[in-house]
Order: structure tokens, then C-alpha cells, then sequence
DNA sequence: TGCACCATACCAACTAGTCGGTATGGTGGA
DNA sequence: TCCACCATACCGACTAGTTGGTATGGTGCA
């Protein structure tokens, strides 16, 4: 495997950073550092700190739609299977360290969501539309099943990702993906029982 | 209403930014102008910024012990129906902006799990030990309704924690508290189909 | 008078961003 | 083939601004 050019190491750096560190404590020079360039080069690819953050954004987002497009999830049979394999990729996926599974999206947005609205922004909508991929799947249960609801089949996906999130920080606060995993063992038993009654 | 004293008024200033800024951006100044006063004020009651924040830990401790344990959901007659008015309690208290509702220590277990340990460690054990105070209800509730589980009331527990959670971070990433709200609804839902069968 | 509390001015360290310069490789004309 | 020319990528020392923290002195109350 080829070394990945500059900018994209330093874009990889950032992701790596930020969900450590955070985005304010994260400095240019470690970034220059853990990309192993410098200053210079820093510079020569993004103008400030800032552009690298939108460039970074940019990065996630398209990493992270080509990933979940090319997850297996997608091959269910109905709409429930689809929707139960997403949950069970989302924790099939919580190996490794923290900074590795955990979201850059929702540590931005926790963090910078006032600050840096700019930045945070994007994030938010590319959480959001992430988990409205799996709206129409939620809909086509929620007919297929018979599900007479108060809730929207939005609330639901939105719902979905807020246990994601969720379980990253309580994964942090435990010191392990345990508690993430047991979490969307939880929503999954919700997901069984709302469709399939038991 | 008397005005706190100055310890108190940076504290509160500390709650309030770093909630807002996450804690690498609030500057000590900040604080000082948020609470009324200035450096010579902030520097004579903390030695520190990091001093300062194990302080605001130990505000927010005390702050929000109290608020939940005088709060109404300890009345319910039953171990599900004071779960239930858990989960009503924290959809109620949704109220105003969001630097207001939402938790300093989730803020801060996000963005400094790793950078500051000895911050966000206590926060940690605090977001866990508060998820466990529904431990015992929890218990008495699969045991009141006959529930046979391959889960724990532990891990119910900590799950709820994640709900909240993450409702706070798709506020944020929608701008507004009713994402947070209508996934506590679902939450709602979830528990009452697991202990009451619909 | 003494001390808790607070303001102003200041310092030292750190960090985002700049800048002059080097290395490498491609292109086109003689 | 060779060389002038140029663009891209990169380096590392330096600058300017920021920020945590200090020093000093004032004010009001016991």
C-alpha cells in the first residue's frame, strides 16, 4: 500500500486528532506532526486551521458515505432486516480504540456547535441525513408490520442515531465500547418489539 | 434574588460557556467577563484553569445531585411508574436554550476524555452513578412484571443515560430540543413494551 | 489595623500564520 | 540530449497575537 499523499495524511491526522483531543486543542503542528510534515507543508495545502476543519468535513463526509454505501446491511431481505443489520453494523464496527470508531461528526458538533457554526454545520446535516437513509426503510416496516403509530418514521431515524451518539459517550465515560454495543442491543430489542411485537 | 457570590458567579459562568464552547475554547477571561469581574478576582478564588475546572466539576455535582433528588419522579407508586417518570422528568426540564439543558459532563467526557483525565474521570463516574440511581427501580420492575432478560437492569440503566445523551448532541446537530425530546418519547415507548408487554 | 476581595498592568509561554529558501520533476526548444 | 524555465511540494526559522498566570495596589468591612 502506497503512502497517501500529504494532504491526505493531514486530513486523516485531523480525524484521528480531533476525536481525541477535540477541535480547539487539537494544534496545527500535531497534526504536521502525526501526518510526519511540517509547518510548510501544512500551509501550502490550507490557508488556516479553519479551512483545514471544512476540508476535514468534506473528507468525513465522503469517507463515511462510501463506507456505509458499501455496508452489507443493505443486502436484507425486507425493510426490518435492513434496518436491524444497520444496527448490528453499528456494532459490529466498535473494535479497535475509541478514536477509531468513534463519530468526528458528533464530537464537532458537540463541541463547536455555537463557536463554529461554519464548521459544525455541515456535520450536523451529515448526521442527520445519515440517519435518514434509513427512513424509507422505517416506513416500509412500519406498513409492512402494521405499525399504527404516534411517532413519525423520522423520530425513529433520528432516534437511531441519537442512541449511536449516545453510546459513544458512554463508552467514553465507561472506557469501553461495551457500553456502545449494549446500548444498540437495547434499540435493537426496541426495533423487534415496535415491529414485531415481541 | 440576592447575587451569588463571586465564587459562585464563576462557576456558573464556567457551566454556562463551556457548554456552549466546549472547555478549550472558554478562556479564563471569558469566564471573568461572563461572571461580572476580573482576572484579579478569577486568580485569588482559583489558582488555576484547570483548578477551576475541577471546581465546576464539583458545582456540577452538587447542583445536579440535588435537582434530581428533589425531583418529582421519586413519588411515583411503583418501580416502573418512577421510571417512566424518569424519563417524563428529563423531557420537562427541555426549557429554554440549549447551553441550559444540556450536560456540562457529557460536554466535557466528549471533548477531553483523553486530554484531561482528570476532569473528565469524575464526570464520567458522575454521568455513570447517576444512570445507576434507576438501577434499583429498574430491578424491582423486571422482577414486579415478570420479565425474563438476557440484558441487565445495569445495562438498561446505562442505556437510558445514552438516550439522553445523545438526544442533546441531535438537538444540537437540529437545532432544537424536540429531537431530543421525541427520542426520550421512544425511549418511553421502549420501556413500556418491555415491562408492560404494549 | 488587618484581611478578604477585587482591579489594573504586566509577563512569559505558546501557537496560528508568514516568509525566504530548497528539492524535485515536468516541459519545450535548440 | 541537454538545459533553461517553471510549478508544485516542502522545510524551518521567524513574527505577531493570544492567553494563562503574576505582581501590585486599592477598597471596604470587621
Amino acid at each position: 500500500m502506497a503512502k497517501p499523499d500529504s494532504k491526505t495524511r493531514l486530513l486523516d491526522a485531523t480525524l484521528k486528532l480531533v476525536r481525541a483531543k477535540g477541535y480547539a486543542a487539537t494544534r496545527v503542528e500535531d497534526v504536521c506532526a502525526e501526518a510526519g510534515l511540517t509547518k510548510g507543508s501544512f500551509f501550502h495545502h490550507f490557508k488556516s486551521k479553519d479551512d483545514l476543519a471544512q476540508a476535514a468535513v468534506a473528507h468525513w463526509e465522503a469517507h463515511t458515505t462510501g463506507f456505509f454505501a458499501e455496508a452489507p446491511y443493505h443486502a436484507g431481505a425486507g425493510p426490518l432486516e435492513r434496518l436491524l443489520g444497520y444496527v448490528d453494523f453499528r456494532k459490529a464496527i466498535l473494535t479497535g480504540d475509541l478514536t477509531e470508531f468513534t463519530c468526528f461528526a458528533g464530537n464537532i458538533v458537540q463541541e463547536a456547535w455555537r463557536s463554529h457554526p461554519q464548521i459544525s454545520g455541515p456535520l450536523a446535516d451529515n448526521i442527520v441525513s445519515h440517519g435518514k437513509t434509513l427512513q424509507a426503510d422505517i416506513e416500509a416496516a412500519m406498513i409492512q408490520y402494521g405499525v399504527k403509530a404516534d411517532w413519525t418514521a423520522e423520530s425513529l431515524a433520528l432516534h437511531i442515531q441519537a442512541v449511536v451518539q449516545g453510546g459513544f459517550i458512554m463508552a467514553k465515560a465507561t472506557g469501553g465500547a461495551a457500553a456502545a454495543a449494549q446500548s444498540l442491543d437495547h434499540l435493537r430489542r426496541y426495533l423487534e418489539l415496535t415491529f414485531k411485537g415481541e
